[in-house]
RNA sequence: GGGCAGGUACUCAAGCGGUCAACGAGGGCAGACUGUAAAUCUGCUGGCGAAUGCCUACGGAGGUUCAAAUCCUUCCCUGCCCA
């Protein structure tokens, strides 16, 4: 086992927080000293169950901490998923069932293990105990904390001052959160800076709980391929662990330059080094922003998929884009037998290439639509199906029309 | 329980009897430029229709009117103040 400050190093990069450091040390050489591994503690939401590089970050540095000899517990809170939040804000996030959180969590983990050690991952669900308490502990548990302490959060104080709704349960969420360090007794628990308050809740918990109070780790919120929001699939600027190699090189290719060094160092954990030099490189015109690039797209999709599908997608990439070809595998579809010619606008909405008939109306006004490069301009076009043709609607979205097979 | 202010498209936000499918901004989509970057410019952004147009929509349900997002009634929801 390394020693204190060897751990301590690599434990601190990349953090945005660590608090406090001094609990820290005195935990690690506690550990160090009786070959007691800590408990890492991470929360997952199991109503979204795509990992996206946004959350690899956190879950890398979980594998640092295993790396170190260090124990995680990831905890599905399939408890709260359950019961789903009835407040008008998110009317749309529909209560799961116990199977559906339950499957997710199985997701989650599945891709979770590409980034994580099994060895030291244990898995939990809130549920079990969550949704063993009683009232009477739960009104103990909420006379642990205070209202001004929790309006205390950004958000809280923002919406409360804002004249919006909170509901009561939305106050409970924090708690139930460190109601979890309580029955895992957590040593650190890890989340995105955006957690930091209910990390911190957990500590004030755990010791009216008579426990060692957890230390508090927060990681940087990856921003998302727009460059701005926080990577979010509700956001749709996320590269998802599960995105095809081609998907994540291009998505990748998309954010913009001023995140490639932030990319480099939490979507890749590329060495301080390196990204130094990137950052330099990139700041004195010796590197072009085009080609750090391509090499944080093949990197992540190295991370996922391997170098060969890392190669290939690069490949692919500059077939397409540089010399505007057409990609090796475009989605086919065939007409219902019997068919000879389809309008081009039900054609694009009945394939899906338009969402609804009037939008594609649109695309051809743009001229967004090609048929085998040639670009549509009669609104009523009649599309002969019983040949191949190449359907193109705007830059990437490309379609094989294949006859029926008879 | 009482008083006040609100609920408009993906979001914010105008409109307060006809010219409203609804100003404007953001977002999104498409086109030009490009390195699938940024910035910029242009167009589009409820559905159906080739099109004049038709249909559905402004919290819900009724009503007044030739005509309502706009007026009335009632119900639901939110915030603030008083109790």
């Amino acid at each position: 086992m390394m020693t204190v400050p060897e751990q301590l190093a690599i434990i601190k990069s990349n953090v945005v927080d660590l608090l406090p450091e001094d609990e820290l040390v005195k935990k690690l050489e506690r550990s160090v000293s009786t070959g007691k591994p800590l408990t890492i503690k991470l929360g997952l939401d199991p109503s979204r169950p795509d990992i996206h590089v946004g959350h690899a970050v956190v879950l890398n540095k979980l594998r640092q901490f295993q790396d170190l000899g260090h124990n995680v517990v990831l905890i599905i809170g399939d408890f709260t998923a359950m019961i789903g939040d009835p407040t008008g804000r998110s009317k749309t996030r529909t209560p799961l069932t116990l199977e559906d959180t339950r499957a997710n969590g199985k997701t989650y983990i599945s891709q979770a293990a590409a980034i994580l050690n099994n060895e030291r991952t244990r898995v939990v669900y809130n549920s079990s105990w969550l949704d063993e308490l009683t009232f009477k502990q739960i009104i103990s548990l909420t006379a642990k904390y205070t209202v001004a302490q929790l309006l205390e959060r950004d958000d809280f104080t923002k919406r409360y001052r804002g004249g919006e709704p909170i509901g009561v349960h939305e106050f409970l969420y924090p708690l139930s959160q460190a109601y979890d360090s309580v029955e895992i007794e957590a040593d650190v628990e890890i989340g995105g800076t955006d957690q930091k308050f209910n990390l911190l809740v957990g500590r004030e918990v755990m010791r009216a709980y008579g426990l060692e109070p957890q230390c508090v780790l927060t990681m940087p919120i990856l921003e998302g391929t727009d460059g701005v929001e926080k990577m979010s699939k509700s956001l749709d600027n996320y590269i998802a662990l599960l995105d095809t190699p081609r998907d994540m090189f291009g998505k990748t290719m998309s954010i913009p330059d001023t995140l490639i060094v932030r990319y480099l160092k939490y979507a890749c954990f590329a060495d301080a080094k390196e990204v130094d030099d990137v950052d330099k490189g990139l700041s004195s015109g010796a590197i072009h922003p085009r080609s750090a690039k391509v090499d944080v797209a093949r990197r992540i999709v190295a991370r996922y998929h391997g170098m060969q599908a890392a190669n290939d997608a690069a490949v692919e990439f500059d077939r397409i884009f540089v010399n505007k070809d057409v990609p090796d595998d475009v989605p086919e579809w065939s007409p219902e037998l019997g068919q000879v010619t389809i309008p081009i606008v039900d054609l694009l909405a009945i394939t899906g290439m338009a969402p609804s008939k009037s939008e594609a109306r649109r695309l051809i006004q743009q001229g967004a639509v090609q048929i085998n490069g040639a670009k549509i301009t009669d609104m009523t076009s009649e599309i002969d199906v019983t040949t191949q043709q190449l359907l193109k609607v705007g830059k990437l979205r490309f379609l094989r029309i294949v006859p029926a097979a008879r």
